[in-house]
DNA sequence: TTTGCTTTTGAACGGACGTTCATTAATCTG
DNA sequence: CAGATTAATGAACGTCCGTTCAAAAGCAAA
């Protein structure tokens, strides 16, 4: 046997990626074989090479189209009030990260098993969405309407507050993502309100 | 060669568990192989089978020895008011995991790499720790001192937000822990007050 | 229908993995 | 000092790993 019949890249090279995600985010890079993602995907492990150089290439492709995708759809800063826009910066994060659990995932857990260099790829992709929220807080408090002593230091509370919602969050559960947004966002505007 | 000299189980056993702890945390369960955590004890891979009946056991291990520290060091709950127990919480929590990065680190990272009667055992843990602070914030509630609308909620996003500190906290920083612990003491408490 | 391109197979490579165990040396007990 | 106990070695087990590649077969254009 050789090619099989129905065989193209433009199908196999999507099925190659979602079933790294999903594997990668069940159990871990080091754990997941190739040819566990081969099997998965309905061919041998040699094909995957079609796709990707190599195993490292795969996993730092995914974190970085995570990454990338975070970035070009944050809502962009905006003239509006520095409340406004941080509202809507919670209410974007919570559901960004809420569709997409396996990626989320990978991109705070397989950060280790980068290459230094890939590593620091993703990190500055990351340093930017931080920045991003800090803009906001800062303009905040220039205006007036935020009381926060160090900026980025809250920006890192923020993030990580937002991001713990992946853990225990459940499409089926008590809450709807609705309320969620609306409780989160509760939280973090009394956090850093002025009085 | 066999036994060699100046061995003895009493040295050795600490050692094991203290370079499984570093390694795991360094690399991930996954891709730490017995041979390296024997070399840096200085043994033979089969050596650590004196300390452990295998390698699954080695990180269980780690994971419940450290919850159940944590719950053996947290504040016990007490008639103070619920202002005051939770800006205790605050800093114990964030002490305590500042102090041990490693194991702290593992016991998010490699819950997936438990059995799933291991990792029942450790969320039980979990679950206890998090009732701790849910207790405080049902008090505060109760006392009015707190308005929190969803003390559950409240509770994962202040744990998640404390553990956080981790991710960036290094002792030579700009900021030193107690200021670490006095923000985050601000903003939890703005979070969760009463008008 | 032929030709060239695309895609996959399946075997093979060397190496690393967790674990076991007979053997041996060091240490402890009395 | 002798015997019992403890602790480690080092080789071996079967298995799986990431990756390579010649060969083969499906597909598309002429």
């Amino acid at each position: 046997m050789a090619r099989t019949t129905g065989s193209h890249s433009d199908i196999t090279g999507p099925r190659v990626r979602a079933s790294a995600l999903r594997l990668f985010a069940k159990g871990g890079y080091a754990a997941v074989s190739m040819r566990a993602i081969a099997a998965e995907v309905g061919v041998q492990a040699g094909a995957l090479y079609n796709y990707t150089p190599d195993k490292q290439s795969l996993l730092f492709d995914l974190l970085r189209g995570h990454m990338q995708e975070l970035l070009a759809h944050v809502p962009p800063l905006s003239p509006e009030s520095a409340t406004a826009q941080l509202d809507r910066f919670v209410a974007f994060h919570i559901e960004f990260h809420a569709e997409r659990p396996d990626a989320v995932f990978i991109s705070y857990m397989e950060l280790r098993n980068l290459t230094p260099e890939n590593f620091a790829a993703i990190e500055e992709l990351r340093r930017q969405y931080e920045d991003h929220l800090e803009s906001i807080l800062r303009a905040g408090v220039a205006s007036g309407q935020f009381d926060v002593s160090d900026t980025k230091i809250v920006t890192l509370a923020i993030i990580a507050m937002l991001t713990g919602v992946n853990t225990w969050f459940r499409a089926e559960g008590r809450l709807s993502l609705d309320q969620v947004v609306q409780q989160y966002g509760d939280m973090v505007r009394r956090a850093v309100a002025a009085a």
